[in-house]
DNA sequence: ATTCCTCGATGCAATTTATGCATCAAGGCA
DNA sequence: TGCCTTGATGCATAAATTGCATCGAGGAAT
């Protein structure tokens, strides 16, 4: 069976005649007459009553043909999706990023871009910011936002993010642009879990200042640590892209020898992996939309008044 | 597009590997890998990432192998229905006859028919007795009722309709086994339409016998005329296979030349046209079951003391 | 009754399509 | 580094589909 031979079957039906419908279809009678032959063979059931010059369907033709409409109706419609798909202009995007990278700058970008890309379908994939890439390596997420990348990827630079400490307004360090770690070597402090990517930069800045402060909370809820902070508990240690409340704390960047400690946000896929078009209109609309909007942006002027942040990779 | 390549899209994507795909599909890896070019050529989407020794689908091939086992199933089941078809247990069946037929007949019939063929759709088509022949050689009925043949037809017997004159119990002719034509010479007539087969033969027997006799009321409804007869109005002419009241009147074979007036009923169908092995059933077992029960038998004996009836064609 | 015309079926040759075998290139693994 | 597995490709072969020419049958018109 064939959805050739259906789409022979139906035309016929519907012309009435093998001739017509062979016409219909760009091809000879004989090329009909054949199709239904080999169509009434596999079924075992004769399809048309062949009465002299007429030609009617049998009762079990027109049950073939009414089920053949169905499906050659869903065959099209699959053309159809495939067309769409092909376009670009319909699809399904499965992207990953931090809980706190989907929270405040995927999120936002998303509504807009559902709004101007209807036909597709963004799926949020949360992890911990250090395990993103595997998931975009093992073909979980087609696009992820990270801090760390890949030979495997491609990426486009979007914005930077920052340690900060955030520590009660009433401490004597908020008063302060900013803050070097060897600052922070009696500090109580409050961190993330290794999870989290941040924790990774601020230990390594702090095993190169060859500190080692005492450390009150290890968290993997940055909100829990900020409250923390607020009551005056200790110093918390979070990346710039968490949401700071505006009153009763102080977020102020960490440096290390003068330079900020942090990385550059990039959203990544994979070289290997075929890119739909929409894929790359969300990469480019995404890092228009950073440009202007990313979390920690009214903290950058202070920061670039110390000096740009180091960028890895 | 093909199901051929969409049931091998299917199955690598299962298999997870082209090779192995390729060997529960009793076909070689290059077949597969083939099948799958054309397949995303044509639909102009890449389905799958060949990443190093893995692979795995695209969000569009996987979009594609969803929709794409709907139209296999849907094609699976066109299959199953078809063996079902040829198989003989489900089918359609239009059946055809006069209204008195598919009331006193096809009807108590039919609703045991389905009890031992649940599978087979039996729809009744209902058109005055002397159409009945048209509606089966344009296909509209594979089976009919009839009381004429033709060359076109084959049919089997089932039972005879005689031409009772049903007359009020007060009537003088009611004491009598029979009443011929002549009889009836100067009796005000009850008669049927012409679109009743047996106004025919009544018709035509009068015209033998060359008598005229007075028509006081010439209906479609049989069931009006024996109303009118009960009240004393006249004599209803009516086929056997009318329902006929046990109380008030009497139905009395009519002769002529001591022959009764009728037809064997017989269903027939068209000998141009495939006819399905439960059609068959449907012929065999209703002529096993008109062989005890049928409309008018109760006069049947007393028929056959006068003489068989005149079977035309 | 006869002739003509149309329709679907069939024989046959040609072409298009699909397949298998052998082989290649690339990636993962020991 | 060498080995093994995986999918892709060149090429020859096999299978299928198709078109042309033609046949036989049934209607329609004369």
């Amino acid at each position: 069976m064939n959805l050739r031979q259906l789409q022979t079957l139906i035309t016929i039906a519907d012309a009435g005649g093998f001739a017509r419908a062979a016409g219909r279809l760009h091809l000879s009678q004989p090329a009909a007459s054949r199709q239904i032959q080999a169509l009434e063979a596999e079924l075992g059931v004769p399809l048309f009553d062949r009465i002299g010059r007429g030609l009617q369907l049998t009762s079990e033709g027109e049950e073939i043909v009414r089920r053949g409409r169905r499906l050659l109706q869903e065959a099209g419609s699959l053309r159809d999706r495939a067309a769409a798909l092909k376009s670009g202009l319909t699809g399904t995007l499965r992207v990953g990023g931090s809980p706190q990278n989907i929270e405040m700058v995927l999120a936002p970008f998303v509504s807009q871009f559902r709004r101007w890309h209807p036909g597709i379908e963004v799926h949020f994939v949360e992890d911990g910011g250090a395990r993103i890439g595997n998931r975009l390596a093992r073909g979980d997420v087609q696009i992820a936002l990270v801090t760390a990348g890949s030979d495997l990827f491609a990426g486009r630079l979007l914005f930077p993010t920052y340690t900060l400490a955030v520590i009660s307004s009433l401490h004597p360090l908020s008063r302060r642009a900013s803050v070097d770690v060897a600052d922070l070597a009696d500090e109580p402090l409050l961190l993330l879990n290794r999870a989290f990517a941040s924790r990774g930069w601020f230990d390594a800045a702090c095993h190169s200042a060859d500190i080692n402060p005492p450390i009150l909370l290890e968290s993997g809820a940055p909100a829990t640590l900020i409250a923390l902070a607020g009551s005056g508990d200790g110093t918390a240690i979070v990346p710039s892209n968490v949401n700071i409340p505006r009153k009763g704390v102080k977020a102020i960047p960490v440096t290390y020898r003068g330079s900020p400690i942090g990385r550059w946000a990039f959203v990544a896929w994979d070289r290997r992996r075929f890119f739909p078009p929409f894929a790359q209109h969300f990469v480019d609309e995404l890092a228009l939309h950073t440009r202007d909007n990313y979390p920690g942006r009214d903290l950058a002027k202070r920061v670039r008044a110390l000096r740009r942040p180091k960028i890895l990779e």
